[in-house]
DNA sequence: ATGGAAATATTGTTGAACAATATTGACATT
DNA sequence: AATGTCAATATTGTTCAACAATATTTCCAT
């Protein structure tokens, strides 16, 4: 807790420093979050503590069993499939709708630039940062607070599924590519191409995360 | 808290609880929830209390003013032009890609017969309740439990925005029969056109909400 | 080994405490 | 009467300790 949170209240500083540990696979799926030991690790108060476990299983990170504690939440492929449907649904959505002028357009400009660079040096992760600006640029699209809100949890469960994989970087190269195309069409105002093409790009991803996914439970 | 509700943690049924009374109205926007005052009344303690709220807050039904207490959400144009946003993407996101023999196209057939029985009986609160399973029947054609949860939310914010109104009831009366057009488009077959169909419906619906709260404003 | 009962640990919830911040009220000045 | 200041009061933010209820583990008898 080193960062310079303002004022928010310690339960929701918690819940963010959590979600990164979550996200960034310190805290592993189905592994238990004893709340002795993270009051003692935090240097907090196990109520403070519990309301931030509040937040994140909210948020579907953690999983609560009744007079069990709270456990990192393991991914499914259940799970899976019903955060595609919700990334087709919001994603391509806001695509069809675009205006050719919109400023995310650049970020999502951008972000395939970055991405492409970060490619051509081999830095996997670089992609991975890249591509998820790009995808949230998308949403932007949208200009919606609730939407952006609501991806920005989608978006952390996915990542969740990312961590049970063996090599998660490599699933995001082959995208970028898609991606360039995706934005070319924006700018020049096929937004009903873009959204078809995007339906495209997450029905393949899906099926490479299933299939990473089943190769991952299997060992 | 006389409901029968199982094993729940206390702060969910308590955030349950006092949910009802917000969008039931008896709760009013602005107001200020102080901690002593609830945990009193309904007699747990204000650590249990606070986790109910923060739920609440997360769920924008509350907002959190530090050192000052919770408010309930004063609902604005600008949350009324966002959450339509959202319906539109959703709704019909749903419409658009919806499967001819789901079965939630009979729960919807079945919501517009309830709410033309309910019109005819000049029952305006009944009307409300059979519009509201409608929608929520058309999130269920996508199939996505994320996206079901997403809805309660938004739609819960809605109804907070409906207390504001003078009499709120006949805001829904018109719109019955545009169910009815919409769900006989779908039964056709037809989805493309009930998304359509259901765009013109939110657009107007937001028109006349963003009326109605206009004038609710001046008063 | 296996089943079950006692011992132990953990969660669920409460109540009291105290620091930090906000609100109120009294008082003096203009 | 209006306004600014400062103390008094109330409220939130957070912690801690306690205890009941439920799980888990240990240990013993079979």
């Amino acid at each position: 807790m080193t960062e310079d949170e303002e004022g928010l209240p310690l339960a929701d500083r918690l819940a963010r420093h959590i979600r990164t540990l979550l996200i960034s696979g310190e805290l592993s799926p189905g592994q238990r979050l004893s709340e002795a030991a993270f009051s003692e690790r935090f240097d907090v108060s196990r109520n403070s503590l519990r309301e931030a476990f509040r937040l994140l299983t909210k948020d579907g990170l953690l999983r609560h069993e009744a007079n069990r504690g709270v456990f990192v939440t393991v991914p499914s492929m259940a799970s899976v499939i019903d955060i595609y449907r919700v990334r087709r649904m919001l994603e391509c959505g806001a695509l069809r709708q675009a205006w050719q002028q919109h400023p995310a357009i650049r970020v999502m400009r951008e972000a395939v630039a970055e991405g492409q660079k970060k490619r051509n040096a081999g830095d996997w992760v670089g992609v991975g940062s890249a591509n998820m600006i790009f995808h949230t640029a998308i949403i932007d699209l949208s200009d919606s607070a609730r939407l952006t809100e609501f991806y920005e949890r989608i978006s952390a469960e996915l990542r969740l599924c990312f961590g049970l994989l063996n090599d998660p970087e490599h699933l995001h190269s082959p995208f970028v590519d898609m991606n360039d195309a995706i934005v070319t069409l924006l700018e020049q105002g096929k937004s009903a191409e873009a959204a078809a093409q995007m339906e495209t790009y997450l029905n393949l991803a899906e099926r490479t995360m299933l299939k990473a996914l089943e190769r991952a439970e299997q060992a």
